[in-house]
DNA sequence: AACGGTAGCGAAACCGGTTACATTGAGTCA
DNA sequence: TGACTCAATGTAACCGGTTTCGCTACCGTT
């Protein structure tokens, strides 16, 4: 029933290079046939095969982006806008979710081009050659995000993970809190997590005054974290968690256990989620520019892509924002 | 310099037929042949072109999926289980995130579908009869999500929310709480919400005992809600939140406010999030199947495009699982 | 020796669009 | 009136795969 360029033609009366021109805009049509050809479209109601159309003018207008997961908030902010800007620019997004099974990025990465698309979005700056060489042999756009990195031939859109570290553990310490714990995720394939343990290292350099724990990365990573702490000979009088969902977690057993935030415990948090400000006592975070990141992602590939600008590597700004649940130490 | 099946064709001696025979694993080949056809492709390191691909078998293994959000975990989990269930049957994912626009359904379908998608998931009942024409007349298959409904003609696979609501009101009815506050989010173009509240009603009979609370679908949503019911004349024994990020503003507040739960007020949730159980108290659900969801939808559309089995509804099911946020009202 | 069957392969059509180039006819100008 | 320009349209090639159909050569039968 749905007719193509070539019924459209027949039934108008003209050819199928005329309709083609007509269907795309072209100028050079008189207006009397390019309301013919219209009319008959719809009558016919014609849609362009994608794949015909691909082919020949070698656009998919399709674009990948490989992404540990989406149930993570702060991702599912990313993922968010870089879908609304996408779409803005009549672009779509193919998802791969690579629940952080390591390793699988690249062949996730690879079902996407197989699939039409035409560049590549990522997390993180630590990718295989496979992946690299793939991008460069086919010419396809790859852009980094979740991190900057002005140093790296890379295009990458993020943040500075240490300097916000930094950022977060200076504030800290110059509440007076000398005994810190860090919360983190998983630093196996994660060279963000990895940059933010730095910059805790950059602060908090006497290792013996600071101390990490690794768990998963979830609310309940962050209350058997919390846990295993509030167990400690020493208490520590601040926890750094280096993502929301771990201080959360945090939020729930010290309202458990009892132990009084902000002032027996300062806790601070990584993302700024929704919920952040609303938390009782409202968190204190340092908040990820995802929403921008998001925008300034699809905007970048798209540019590209509409042989506007070449990638660009763009450092986005964090910031500290001090909340109920954090207080200088006691006695300072 | 990424070359063609014509190349290979050319490179290795033989036709483009028996590259593309190779290539696609038939068996009518000589193995000899096959091994020469292969290694020229791996030496050209050729990569077959999606569209030319998508154009002969007509087939581009894409199913689109346009969501309200995923910004919500409960989304965002469905999402995932989907993901990867089709990704496991070989099938991409392109995401349009309609952001709770109302009436951009049906032009993010359209849009969807001429980027090659060959099957649509959407969430809710109710669509433009546009979105259901388009569908019919290029023969797209539609599941329609997070909701199941046995006498609908669509294909539904999802749970009963009036069913589920149900079973949340009885819960808390025969824990004596005949005075309850219902929080949702917006109901408008939302029929899951509105079947909800059905099935509220269906328990709570005597509307004069309960009362509904419209808000945003988030946690200040629920903080929000929480405010004005804290500050009405009679406090309900019970609050139930059709979401819950709205438990968890409520909660928040509740702490703030020095409520106790479950001691001056039970709460209760739906959807049961990761950190429900972990939350403090822990929150008392109706734990919604979204994963088996995710999965059962992928298997469907999968099962249908390869042209093993029609799409058929399917009804999965919530359940009540009880904790501490819930209890039996004073003197009850 | 004549024959049927089949494995292996190639030529060419086809999928449904876009576009370079050719063609036509009307208008302009000397 | 002839030459030239340009707007409007058509013809056919092309994008890069898949697939139908037919040919050849070789096999085993009788």
């Amino acid at each position: 029933m749905a007719g193509g360029v070539r019924d459209i033609a027949a039934r108008a009366g003209f050819s199928i290079a005329t309709v083609s021109r007509v269907l795309n805009g072209h100028s050079n049509v008189r207006p009397e046939t390019r309301k013919i050809i219209l009319e008959t479209a719809k009558a016919l109601n014609y849609a362009p095969d994608p794949a015909a159309k691909a082919l020949a003018t070698r656009r998919t207008r399709i674009i990948g982006a490989v992404i540990p997961t989406i149930e993570h908030s702060i991702f599912a902010k990313f993922i968010h806008a870089l879908e609304k800007e996408l779409a803005a620019s009549g672009y779509g997004l193919v998802l791969a979710l690579t629940a952080n099974e390591l390793g699988t990025e690249t062949a996730r990465a690879e079902e996407l081009l197989s699939m039409g698309a035409e560049g590549l979005i990522v997390s993180g700056l630590k990718h295989t050659p496979t992946l690299l060489s793939l991008c460069a042999a086919r010419n396809v756009p790859l852009v980094c995000t979740s991190i900057y990195d002005g140093s790296s031939a890379l295009c990458t859109i993020g943040y500075d993970n240490r300097e916000l570290a930094q950022l977060a553990c200076r504030y800290l310490f110059d509440l007076g809190h000398e005994n810190i714990v860090v919360i983190h995720g998983p630093v196996a394939n994660n060279d963000r997590t990895r940059l933010r343990i730095q910059g805790v290292s950059d602060v908090y350099a006497d290792r013996t005054r600071v101390q990490f724990v690794e768990r998963s990365l979830s609310v309940s990573g962050g209350t058997e974290a919390a846990q295993s702490i509030f167990g400690l000979p020493t208490v520590p009088s601040a926890i750094l968690c280096l993502s929301d969902v771990l201080a959360l977690g945090v939020m729930f057993e010290a309202s458990r256990q009892a132990v009084r935030i902000p002032d027996d415990l300062s806790v601070m948090g990584f993302d700024d989620l929704d919920w952040a400000r609303l938390a009782e006592p409202p968190l204190t975070v340092i908040r990820l520019p995802v929403t921008q990141m998001g925008i300034a992602a699809a905007n970048a590939m798209s540019a590209l892509l509409d042989q506007l600008e070449p990638l660009q590597s763009r450092k986005l700004l964090g910031q500290l924002i001090v909340r109920g649940s954090t207080a200088a130490v006691r006695g300072a």
